[in-house]
DNA sequence: TATGAATGAGCATTCATTCAT
DNA sequence: AATGAATGAATGCTCATTCAT
């Protein structure tokens, strides 16, 4: 009984590692190819294994994306509710979510750049509701930061926010296109540049 | 001046007129769906004919989508040309460059949307070769006028210029996924707002 | 009034070779290329028009394989005709319908690949049954032909005429695949050399 | 040995035979309709299953028609290939290749009516470009033998062999359109009639 | 007479999905 | 767990045909 519950204990966490790992390769596959263009088979594949036997660990392939862009954003907003619950002032603040912006790209890239690249797409089906939620938070985030910045002083009066909130958005998650993890720079360094440019701006003064 | 050649001509004008609407129609059909989930009948439904009625005017779903862009193509560095070959110095090259870019979005929105979204897909088939090229002669322009503004002292020196080019090629083009003509802000009102976020910051100095 | 009438009876004669014509120019297309690989359009184009134009002159595509088949079957049996009733022996018979039938390949040719090529096809279709009449009308002619010459000793006694029959009526039309106009030998050479063949075989003896 | 192995083996031996069997279907529709005119419904019904089915065995439609042709056309060169290297003298070299033609017909059948009829349409195809390459060392074959003939007395003087090779190659194959294995006369016995039509005539002497 | 634009049915092919083994 | 064979709907594309001009 002992050795049979060990088996199935132990059986358990092996099915949930293998769905982990087929879940990376997949979330590599649709990055690299593109969600639409991208074969159940080409995902089999990667992962060793024929078109068919994915069915047997997944419903479907919108199953698929959806868990790998399901786990990106919980994960992500569990960090962005972090750094909004600190208490910071709005330059913290600021600073905090993009810095967190590029950790998340550094630890799901793909499924950045698939969150990235299918959104508005997926967005249409109920059962990818949830994507346009995280989008309209998101907004309502960047822009009451923005906006408490531009009140208490902290950034330009005169600033349009809801524009800069677009550019925010864009460029922040747009990064995963070409981020590498073993490249120049770390994600820090990244959020470092990036702030810099964003808040003091390129050119000498 | 002949009955005739005016037939001809007004023939001639119709057509091309024709395969423009047609084209419009089809880049903002691609826009909006993305090249390779927008099925043939969506465009041609889009354009008030059947499937099939419109391979009367093109070869094929991918000479479309070639026109598009190749027009687009064309019509951008004949506008970066024209910037270059100014003899402005650093900040005005910057400035009219990123200035001639939102035109471009005003002009060809939809099709900066696919050459945003589809050059790398597309750029594997040599018939879309000059994706990948137009791409590197972007660079090199960019890095060009960055490496010469941290030079001349009109940039920050300690930049990472390979970098702001990536987050600048990035930020441009996006645009394009939200800018309406008939939006609050005109095109060069938008380079404006651009331009003094990335050269002077969003922060009070 | 007078030139009225001859306006119209010279349009009715142009309109009659303008026919001719094309159905000239769709037999050599289609013999070419094949009655089902050939497209309206280039049948049409081969005539120096548009696909569309074809249909002033013509109800169908199938019209035009009808019109130039049905007239090569009727100049064709007329000559068979004329042959079978000249009271001749086996022997010339033989010879003469064998020359008839290089004479035919000479003046039809396109029209005898036609034939040759997509009876078989067309036949099942009711409109072209006349092609199924007339290969059934071809085998009782050459079977009776054979059948008289083995019983009068012009003719090998032990001869399967069925297989000769198969062998002869093949081999006839097969030389329009190849037979040209402007050859090394004229259509009577050619049945010459065809008929010391079959007849005296090829053998020194 | 091992169980793995034969399974493997077995499995592997059956998809062979699978394939096979799919190809005999494909090529009997493809004799009966002609290749463009079927229609990969209509093979993939005559075998069974649906249209889609058969790109699993199979990449496409021609690949089918290649795999068809060429394996014909192996087994066909193997067969001359014997006769040209035995040495035998001209009388029995023509015997025997035109036996081994009607063996490769019985063999064959379906193959050789394809051979026959599409040879020209699809030799344009580069793919296919060994099907010409076939005709041309035919007719070389054929043309030495006859020509060694007519030197070494076997054949008349004065035959025009390059017309009679063309009856040759044409009778030969066309035979394939007719002959059914469970008819009246044995290949060999169709060989037979043949070659005493061919050699000595059907005439008395 | 002929053109040019469009139709609509049909084709080869792809692919997510199913299921017996 | 995974395979291999099949399904069937959908896709890009072709082409005979129609028809207003």
């Amino acid at each position: 009984m002992s050795p049979r519950r060990r088996d199935s204990e132990s059986t358990t966490t092996a099915r949930a590692e293998r769905r982990a790992e087929l879940l990376g390769t997949a979330a590599e596959v649709f990055a690299a190819r593109g969600y639409a263009a991208t074969t159940v088979r080409e995902v089999a594949e990667a992962a060793g294994m024929l078109g068919g036997s994915l069915y047997y660990h997944f419903d479907s392939k919108e199953s698929i994306a959806d868990e790998i862009l399901s786990s990106f954003l919980t994960d992500l907003w569990a960090a962005y509710d972090r750094v909004l619950d600190a208490g910071l002032d709005t330059r913290d603040t600021f600073q905090e979510l993009i810095i967190e912006s590029f950790r998340m790209i550094d630890r799901h890239r793909p499924a950045v750049v698939i969150y990235q690249n299918e959104s508005k797409h997926l967005g249409t089906n109920p059962r990818f509701a949830y994507l346009l939620d995280s989008q309209r938070r998101f907004r309502e985030m960047w822009l009451a930061v923005l906006d408490r910045g531009v009140l208490d002083g902290t950034f330009r009066v005169g600033l349009d926010t809801g524009l800069i909130y677009r550019f925010l958005r864009d460029t922040v998650w747009v990064a995963a296109g070409w981020y590498r993890r073993d490249g120049r720079l770390s994600a820090d360094e990244i959020a470092g540049q990036y702030l810099t440019m964003i808040l003091d701006g390129i050119q000498t003064t």
